[in-house]
DNA sequence: TATAATTATCTCGAATTCGAGATAATGTGC
DNA sequence: GCACATTATCTCGAATTCGAGATAATTATA
């Protein structure tokens, strides 16, 4: 049967695309990753800093919902940049429940200084396509990325 | 400067080629966990079995080269599979290093059952492309994996 | 207002992954 | 055949993430 055969042959096409994708991450994360490593963050650290960064003082329950980590993670993250002195916790005096995540000075003055060169790296590193073939390659994967999350275009 | 603008230009649309792609990948992932886990298996106990279903019975180490995790996770997710009884570890008569995970029966027959559903769940996640999207989206993710590995097409 | 539901943060223990190093077997150069 | 490098597996402890549940503050409802 034709259509069955196609069928087939497409779950097979879908997982090899799966497949591909993680591979071409992975292979792109490792390497962003040591870029991170380099200036001795972890690439979740990174995150909330580049999110405390463009974003300025956000509660610590938004950067969970950002950076995408469960709260007892941001927690756990936030406690260590606040030990590295990257950032500050400071009690909203409106609602007494929210905690801010603040970034200090060190922190700015740190990203002032890496911000550039990560961008650099990653262009380095996505170096493989042209800019159109990035700007092609952004648009198809945000129409699969939202179908899988359940959003339609 | 012209130059410069284009330079920075397309930093820009790197770093948002990398966010888009990591985000993309999250969204499928986390769905495809979802299938996995309803199995009873997490994701790299399913990529193991997954590697000894297609290619058969490998040595220990090879399972780490093929899955891409470090030799001390190998041993854990092999001990997991091992006390299911999903796989069990045969010696190598010929050379006494060597140790292979082989799947059992039941190891087979339980991939036998899910494999295909795994299949048909990736194929509706992926759904948001057609057929000839997704084709051309591998090869644009193998350009940019491959480059960013090192390795020129 | 008292009660219930919701929200924000944190604590705790479990799961998973890694890297460094141990152990044992094999291969290599002399 | 012996010393040395390499290879395969495993042990151990640290780092990171999660989920469940605790605590406290706020909002909604009767």
């Amino acid at each position: 049967m034709d259509t069955q055969d196609n069928k087939l042959l497409e779950e097979d096409i879908s997982l090899k695309l799966f497949v591909v994708l993680s591979r071409a991450l992975q292979s792109i994360k490792k390497r962003v990753e040591e870029d991170i490593k380099s200036f001795g963050l972890n690439p979740t650290e990174f995150a909330v800093l580049e999110l405390l960064y463009s974003k300025g003082a956000q509660p610590i329950q938004k950067i969970g919902d950002k950076v995408l980590i469960a709260s007892s993670s941001i927690t756990y993250v936030v406690d260590k940049l606040e030990k590295k002195k990257f950032l500050e916790r400071k009690p909203c005096p409106k609602d007494r429940r929210i905690t801010y995540a603040v970034m200090t000075t060190e922190g700015t003055e740190l990203m002032n200084e890496i911000f550039p060169k990560h961008k650099h790296a990653i262009q380095e590193i996505c170096a493989g396509l042209d800019l159109n073939e990035k700007k092609n390659l952004i648009q198809q994967l945000k129409k699969l990325g939202y179908y899988a999350q359940g959003i339609e275009l």
